[in-house]
DNA sequence: AATTGTGAATACTTTCACAGCG
DNA sequence: CGCTGTGAAAGTATTCACAATT
């Protein structure tokens, strides 16, 4: 635990580099070992939900406007994004949804069937049990894990809950590199230690604390808590400064998107239940 | 829809800001109207919860290098941070918890009470109408909202829940500011619509769509399976690139936070089957 | 003596603007 | 021509290192 000192001199005050602590509140060197940038990969996503979309809708061939559009960023963004890939489009032209698509697709790893372990069936950790677009993006979800004796045994979309006590089993019969822990916060660093001493290298974190982990594990967190920690933060703000509140400067920059401003073009109402996001 | 082109000569392909597009993909100017950077703000969340914390494990003061840890970050971004809010350390002693503790809390808006509405009760939105963690933040859930008639009139937590149909009387009745779309994607941009429409200024969006809204509304998009993606690029690289795969290529940086790296110092296992995290 | 607050340096990200190519 | 791919410029964010302060 003194290694690090002794190579680096203890200036500040001798902290690693903070690598991958919270999720993207930002550090870590950005490009992991070779490649495309911290900020790249985290829209790669955004893209390819962008193209399935387009896809469906009949669309083969998009320009990086349409695209940029469709994904909410800008279009010189959108093209340097793609130009960490490769060479994609074809200028004057467009990028081929399909091709592009599957490239995108290809650089996630999204043809891996990652094997994934849910652990904690709270209200957060079912509901991502039972969100159905894991299987189409590349995931399977291969254990369930709880410590409730009420739960285990259960089956949930066919698959068996295992008790918490047989987690490392699960994880040597499974091969599970990929976590989700939704446990309460008390239980989350036991239960992370537990994952990543048998196998798991990602994480992702629903409970309310950091983790920590060794160097090499990669650690994303969400919390919902903070997000909207920080809505209130400019809700605070707008009412704290009503420097040009009401009236949006001018310059009229309008929407983000496609749709227009004020009040929609009367989309569709589907009646569906809210059940969690269904698929593209 | 053609001033922005009027007033910014069509450059590259006339996009205006691209604004408050997706939640922290990284874009907007940043310091919203005056103030803190916008990476500092999503920052502050993580050290209020670590100063709960230390709060609670009977901590009074509090140095960088010590909070720093508990937070996930550097001690020097953590100063930095914390000299946008003002001087509120003690210079060769620390930070007194409560103190600061307080005036992130202000900062934040954290007093204010914001009345939030959930949208969609599938099991994303129960879970979030479950969260405990919502009234001690300064948050409280004025509503909950779904089309499903099988649900409509159920109480959950003692609020009753309202029918999609009445939205807007329900939002004008609680003066609702923030809202949570936990719908399925197709359902999402109209409820967007119409929360906008009715004195919604920030939106919490689980749906995995790119939301048209406004300028001046703020929308932070939580999207499972895009998390879940960018952890998979990793994966993906990690067989990909074994260029020096196996060992850490020494330095040691170990660990993010206090504990050791291997394995864990024991911690208490707490049986509490897995329920959305319970507060601090 | 310890620890904050902060300019200056570095690193990363986004945006511009245009050459190059289909 | 239209649109991509990309260097160069601009803008943000992080880290360093030290003077100021208790």
């Amino acid at each position: 635990m003194s290694s690090a000192e002794t190579l680096r001199e203890a200036r500040d005050d001798a902290h690693p580099t903070p690598a991958e602590a919270a999720a993207d509140v930002g550090a870590e060197p950005t490009t992991a070992t070779k490649g495309i940038p911290r900020a790249t990969v985290a829209r790669l996503p955004v893209y390819l939900r962008a193209l399935a979309q387009l896809s469906g809708s009949g669309t083969d061939t998009v320009s990086s406007g349409a695209l940029a559009e469709a994904a909410g960023v800008g279009p010189a963004q959108l093209r340097k994004d793609l130009s960490h890939l490769g060479s994609y489009g074809i200028r004057g032209v467009g990028y081929d949804v399909a091709y592009l698509r599957f490239q995108i697709a290809r650089e996630l790893g999204e043809a891996e069937e990652w094997p994934v372990v849910i652990v904690g069936l709270g209200n957060l950790g079912t509901a991502l049990a039972n969100y159905s677009g894991f299987r189409s993006r590349g995931f399977r979800v291969v254990g369930l894990v709880d410590p409730d004796p009420a739960l285990v045994g259960q089956t949930l979309h066919g698959l068996a809950i295992t008790d918490l006590r047989d987690l490392e089993d699960l994880l040597a019969a499974t091969g599970a590199v990929i976590g989700v822990v939704a446990t309460p916060s008390e239980a989350a660093q036991e239960v992370t230690d537990r994952l990543v001493g048998h196998g798991v290298t990602s994480i992702l974190n629903f409970a309310p604390v950091v983790l920590a982990v060794p160097d090499g594990v990669h650690v994303r967190k969400v919390d919902l808590g903070q997000e909207l920690q920080i809505l209130a933060y400019h809700e605070h703000r707008r009412v704290e400064e009503p420097a040009g509140t009401r009236d949006d400067p001018v310059v009229a920059p309008g929407i983000i998107d496609g749709a227009p401003a004020g009040l929609p073009p009367a989309p569709v109402l589907v009646p569906t239940h809210g059940h969690l996001e269904g698929e593209d």
